[in-house]
DNA sequence: GTTTGTTTAAAACATCCGTTTTTTATGGCC
DNA sequence: GGCCATAAAAAACGGATGTTTTAAACAAAC
């Protein structure tokens, strides 16, 4: 009872202060100091700042990854075998992301983390994400591959990315833009009205006709080797 | 010479560094011993180290904004108050983005940059952003409505900031996403090949069709007020 | 009831940070 | 040469950081 209160209010006041500054931004003492917790407590119960860092994505990618998979081991099962249309992959993705924290009311501090993950350097929390989960993402690719047969691989990969990028720029920037979004246009923004609005823009973007081929080659401009 | 010798140095230097690992995670002392330049310099020149990180960006965005103005000067001169199409619009944003710092070939750099100021805290960056470049992305923002006057304003504005994350997401990760691409697809990538891989998905992310207006209201589980 | 292992508390440690001050060098101008 | 503003270099300052150590409290086991 002692431990694990101390654990999980370290735990819950890091995720709050690592999403709203960053990590670096981020120091021991203003999480030991909010958490109303001993400084050594962090290095006590984790080891260190990375292994806390890491923590705090396990607590909610664990739980991800599993409901990930065992959703799309029903889809599966549904399907028999037959390719999931990707209309049905990125709705099941998307249940499945805002199921997770909404057992802690923090999809916002959720995508807020992944979306530091990416951009603050942290190789190691990339490098622990990717060895940690790479393979839910994997099977996730490779049910997207099936239900687009007529996209090149080359270009599925980087639309998946392009629209990763969306996802998690406008999901972790959502305070800054909701302020502007609600003072210009009077309307209140939810995370569920925000998902409405992505799903036709991700489809479509997805389904977009291939670039033209004219002019892929002949550029001496680029940054070539 | 002395003087602008170090200033530029310092420039150099710092926006490489905090490219690649952030503001908070590069400090001063990295930067001045890499520019081989003492580390009361940075203080001298600019003053501080958020007027460095200023410095930085705006020898980017002075530039840049610059010339996205006289390119759209040219273009509504062109169209003599007839609507110019989206696509043209898209068209002569990419083309300037990738000409200002083409000559300095670091179009990364400058990526990584933008995606910082979204993502990280820095306050004072947005803010500064915000005051000193806003009239040409308002400018711009006024075209593309104009462009697309079948898109609800709010609809518009998401859309906008959707491809703004596509954007700015793949560009500023581009260097990890590019091992990633050509150890799969053996395939060398290009910045601009990248931006004729994004060109159909944007246009096509903001022509999609309006998200379905049924349960946009019946909502109980949002975080309502 | 003492002992043992675990958790908290307090203090100290070494290091790094941004900034400021002090000193030294540089280069044009009268 | 002497003067002076400007730039660079060196040193120091105060403060904050992650981590470690030392000491106290506590609970369970014997």
């Amino acid at each position: 009872m002692a431990q694990s209160d101390t654990v999980t209010r370290i735990l819950d006041t890091a995720e709050v202060l690592f999403a709203e500054r960053g990590f670096a931004e981020t120091s021991l003492r203003n999480i030991t100091s909010k958490a109303r917790v001993n400084l050594a407590a962090v290095n006590y119960h984790f080891g260190s700042k990375k292994a806390l860092i890491q923590a705090v994505f396990a607590r909610y990618l664990d739980p991800f990854s599993q409901r990930f998979h065992s959703a799309l081991d029903e889809l599966e099962a549904r399907y028999e075998g037959r390719d999931i249309p990707l209309e049905v992959l990125l709705e099941t993705m998307a249940t499945t992301v805002l199921t997770v924290p909404a057992e802690r009311n923090s999809l916002k501090v959720f995508m807020r983390l992944l979306g530091l993950a990416y951009s603050q350097a942290q190789g190691h929390l990339r490098r622990y994400i990717q060895q940690q989960y790479g393979d839910v993402f994997s099977r996730f690719t490779e049910l997207v591959r099936r239900a687009t047969p007529d996209l090149p691989d080359a270009e599925r990969f980087w639309r998946l990315h392009f629209m990763l990028g969306t996802v998690i720029f406008t999901l972790s920037g959502l305070d800054a833009l909701r302020d502007i979004a609600e003072k210009d246009y009077h309307q209140h923004v939810s995370v569920r009205d925000l998902v409405r609005r992505l799903r036709p823009v991700v489809v479509a973007a997805m389904n977009a006709p291939l670039p033209d081929e004219k002019d892929i080659e002949h550029h001496a401009d680029t940054v070539a080797h």
